[in-house]
DNA sequence: TGTCGGAGAAGTGTCGACACATTTACCTTG
DNA sequence: CAAGGTAAATGTGTCGACACTTCTCCGACA
């Protein structure tokens, strides 16, 4: 009876299928379950120890969220990835990204701009370092781009690049291993994307970050164009 | 009503799960669902006729796509529509329907060109009959920019604008009323980008649809403005 | 030998029920 | 009469079960 219940604020106490919705998010994302393989959902169910109800719950924000494809009496299969996808979103975050960025030029305020220079001096060093390569690639590329989307003051164009697009990015990259392989070059123009926004120049800024998104997406035809022609299109 | 090219084959049924899902997320569109108002799912699931477990795979899925806030324990509510959320639909919609004009512009099939110029025809017949006036700013506008999206051969931009951006914009004018009030202004603009289109100038269908969408932006700006103004902020 | 078809197995679609959290209504108390 | 607390009512989170569909496998038949 006389319990203490201080009542603490734990936002967290995620209900259960949300759990399970970002593990298996997680799971599809780094090729845990392999592309187009089909899901079997008392298998899963079991997996993960719940009821099949709250599996399905979490299926259908996945196949919402365009990670697994559904059809009725058919079940559910992880998305198979296509190189001809991939360009399309580059596409979409290249024209997302710019319109970001130059927003971020006109919004960010001083302080924002001061900790984006603090996060490149951190990338920097752990490329000397050259131990935590791999993560930069893989996920501090994404914190600095992140960053832009928060400056912007859009949530929408927020919820489509880190919601949508930045998810699938990740996925191809996990399971195609490839991580952008100019480390330096890349950390040089996020450098002139943050002298851009600093002086408040949209412009630029808008200019800068396209141009920074195309070189990747045309390395990534270049490859496409390549594994055409070797299997004999 | 288009041509439908590669309709999927006959899908039987809907599963009751899709059904609900396309009537509720409509009733939040149209307005029949206030903004904000709570959901309770014991009362929705009678409404519809399902079990609360079909009715909660739907709301997932609304949930997914923004149309409704779900938080443990406190359950669902419609999400409440601000000027300032409008404002950031338009400015992806603009960086997207440019990007996608000017895939269009390179990507577009002569015939697929011929078509949208018929459509615009039919548009500019409905304006002078006064009669399918609403229709054409309600419908009419989203099915020409619909053909754009397909033009652009991107699935991505497709399903980021007509999946998300666009349902939420025309929830806006159902439930604000604020359809175009400039019918032939529009439709010149239309016929201006299907021009630069045909030349293959992507560029230009870039700029132009870019203008053409910011037109809508700055009204609703405008407005915003007004609104803040007499409400004292 | 190949294919056609029909049990049987496995899987999906849908439902109703129960435990626990939250809201509401009411009663006690200062 | 206001404030606070308690109990009923309502609502959400999660589960197991059943019907019907699709898949699998094997035997019958041409």
């Amino acid at each position: 009876m006389g319990h203490e219940r201080t009542k603490m604020i734990e936002t967290s106490s995620l209900s259960l299928t949300d759990q399970v919705f970002e593990r298996l998010q997680a799971a599809i994302i780094e090729g845990d379950m392999p592309q187009g393989s089909k899901i079997s959902e008392p298998e899963l169910a079991k997996i993960y120890g719940v009821s099949r109800g709250t599996l399905r719950e979490a299926l259908s924000r996945l196949e919402e969220r365009q990670l697994l494809v559904r059809s009725p009496h058919l079940g559910a299969r992880v998305i198979t990835l296509s190189l001809e996808e991939l360009v399309d979103i580059y596409q979409v975050r290249e024209a997302l990204g710019g319109m970001a960025c130059a927003l971020a030029a006109q919004k960010m305020t001083d302080e924002e701009i001061v900790e984006l220079r603090v996060l490149l001096n951190a990338h920097e060093r752990s490329i000397e370092e050259d131990r935590g390569l791999s993560y930069y690639q893989q996920e501090g590329e994404f914190d600095f781009h992140y960053r832009i989307l928060q400056g912007s003051r859009n949530s929408k164009v927020l919820r489509v690049l880190e919601g949508g697009m930045y998810q699938l990015i990740r996925m191809y990259r996990y399971q195609f291993s490839m991580a952008s392989p100019r480390p330096y070059q890349a950390l040089k123009e996020h450098r002139r994307i943050v002298d851009a926004i600093e002086e408040r120049d949209a412009e630029l800024a808008d200019l800068l970050m396209r141009r920074h998104i195309q070189t990747a997406r045309k390395s990534i035809e270049e490859r496409h164009k390549k594994a055409m022609a070797h299997r004999g299109n």
